[in-house]
DNA sequence: TTTTGAGTTGTTCGA
DNA sequence: GTCGAACAACTCAAA
């Protein structure tokens, strides 16, 4: 309405692109007034992490939001502090008479969303964090969903979203009245391999699913790949909204519509398939947020880990003697992302392996992850751990080994991030550890000088796990 | 209410 | 080298 102001509050929607909580702002009022909430408690809540790469992204992303919106006569406000006093100060302070964000689903973000609409603030929340609130996708008698396949042909059986849903970036924009202070956001370094911004998940986006030979027509095979390019690498992206999940949604439907044939259909269907677990586990996370502090199966929540420092920390360096699961973990202390596969087996190698506390894993992901979100890590590690929502065997132990041979065949994976690896043959690539004494001169790379030998010994992990998992499942019963 | 089919991503063993 | 079965029994979803 004219003469009214309302804040457009960016949370996880660093964009102009098919941003609902934007139209939702510029349909109400005259003037919106961008601002973003620099929250100490940013991006931890519940995590005892500093989780500096992500902050540095996000930063960045919120720095080229604001040059976009200066193009269009616009500027960002940041103000600084908890939001549930900062906010409240700048609404009365601009006079707006609404708020309006992106509705998040993690508890921290409902619990700060409650607290500051008690205080009276007109909070408006618009859909876009996920394609489908946690609410619609309902069996039914009602409930919601904790196998992912139903839950996904309940989710495909909706009306999906199509090109002309998509809203346009406004090409012009109110301006924001002189006056208001406005704080410098903190200059991070930034991870080098994920440029923030808009336009940059777009270019992914685009490179990923469009045309006839996009990489989409192949995720099927080369999803699996350690050594190869074969994902979108747009988790990022989508953690801070930098793409829209339902313009994502939109471009892997005209993929499969656009198929060269059934094998790249299938392919596009399987990517698809992926942008509905993240769904599928932002709705868990918000109809069982009790996942973030305990297993959601309730009878492996008393499985006697080890205390192991040496063990977690030697997984945490990649030192573990296990050069797919060192490569992988490299990988993410080096670049902050990590392939999906490298992620189950690193997971599944400090839980199954070492029989150390999937959440120690979980915290460690949060901290170094550009892509943390609580959701998916969350479910990821309960997935890996066999605690979680879906009946995954918990005997299905995966052997770093065998996975280095089938996904990254010639190594190239290992000798990417680990170096001292470099001049192993081929044939000992994944075992290094076989190699003569002779070999391991001629490699450069002698077992227990230049690399560790293998921190434990594969042959008696399974039976010390089961049995593990085996006393919880007994305790729980009585 | 009961029944039935199914469940992301694995490994190992023996034929 | 390849293949199928066993792993161990459970819970969920839907008819």
């Amino acid at each position: 309405m004219k003469g009214e102001t309302a804040l457009w509050w960016i949370r996880r929607d660093v964009r102009l692109r098919d941003n609902q909580a934007l139209r939702g702002a510029l349909a109400h009022a005259s003037t919106v007034i961008p601002v973003f909430i620099l929250d100490p408690g940013i991006l931890r809540s519940r995590y005892h992490v500093r989780a500096e790469r992500r902050k540095a992204f996000l930063f960045g992303g919120l720095r080229l939001l604001d040059e976009a919106l200066r193009q269009r006569g616009s500027r960002l406000i940041v103000r600084e502090g908890a939001a549930a006093t900062a906010l409240p100060i700048l609404a009365q302070e601009t006079k707006a008479s609404a708020v309006f964000a992106e509705e998040d689903y993690s508890p921290a973000a409902r619990g700060r969303d409650g607290e500051i609409a008690r205080q009276g603030v007109n909070l408006q929340l618009a859909p876009g964090v996920s394609v489908r609130h946690p609410d619609e996708v309902r069996k039914a008698d009602g409930g919601p969903y904790t196998v992912f396949t139903p839950f996904r042909r309940a989710w495909l059986a909706l009306p999906l979203p199509s090109e002309g849903d998509l809203l346009p970036v406004p090409r012009s924009l109110p301006a924001v009245p002189g006056g208001l202070k406005s704080v410098a956001l903190p200059q991070l370094p930034l991870p080098e391999e994920f440029p923030p911004g808009e336009a940059e998940a777009r270019r992914r986006l685009v490179r990923f699913a469009s045309g006839g030979k996009a990489p989409i027509y192949e995720y099927g095979e080369s999803r699996n790949r350690l050594d190869w390019e074969g994902t979108s690498v747009l988790s990022p992206y989508l953690r801070f909204g930098m793409v829209s999940p339902r313009e994502a949604v939109v471009r892997a439907l005209q993929a499969m519509a656009e198929a060269p044939g059934p094998a790249a259909r299938a392919s596009a269907e399987l990517w698809l398939g992926e942008l509905i677990w993240r769904e599928f586990y932002l709705a868990i996370l918000y109809h069982f947020p009790s996942v973030l502090k305990t297993a959601f199966n309730p009878a492996l929540r008393e499985i006697p880990w080890r205390t192991a420092p040496q063990d977690l920390e030697a997984w945490r360096d990649g030192r573990t003697g296990y050069p797919v699961v060192d490569a992988a973990m490299r990988q993410l202390r080096g670049i902050g992302w990590m392939h999906n596969r490298g992620r189950m087996i690193a997971a599944s190698f400090l839980v199954k392996d070492l029989l150390i506390d999937w959440t120690q894993g979980e915290q460690y992901f949060m901290d170094q992850l550009v892509d943390g979100d609580p959701a998916a890590n969350n479910g990821g590690w309960q997935w890996t751990a066999g605690v979680g929502t879906d009946a995954a065997p918990y005997f299905r132990i995966f052997n770093p080994v065998l996975q280095g041979q089938k996904f990254d065949p010639e190594g190239g994976y290992i000798r990417r991030f680990v170096p001292e690896l470099g001049r192993v043959p081929d044939r000992y690539i994944h075992e290094p550890w076989r190699m003569s004494g002779a070999e391991q001169e001629a490699a450069g790379c002698l077992i227990g000088r230049d690399y560790p030998a293998p921190i434990v010994d594969r042959a008696r992990v399974r039976d010390r796990t089961l049995a593990a998992y085996r006393r919880s499942q007994e305790r729980a019963r009585r």
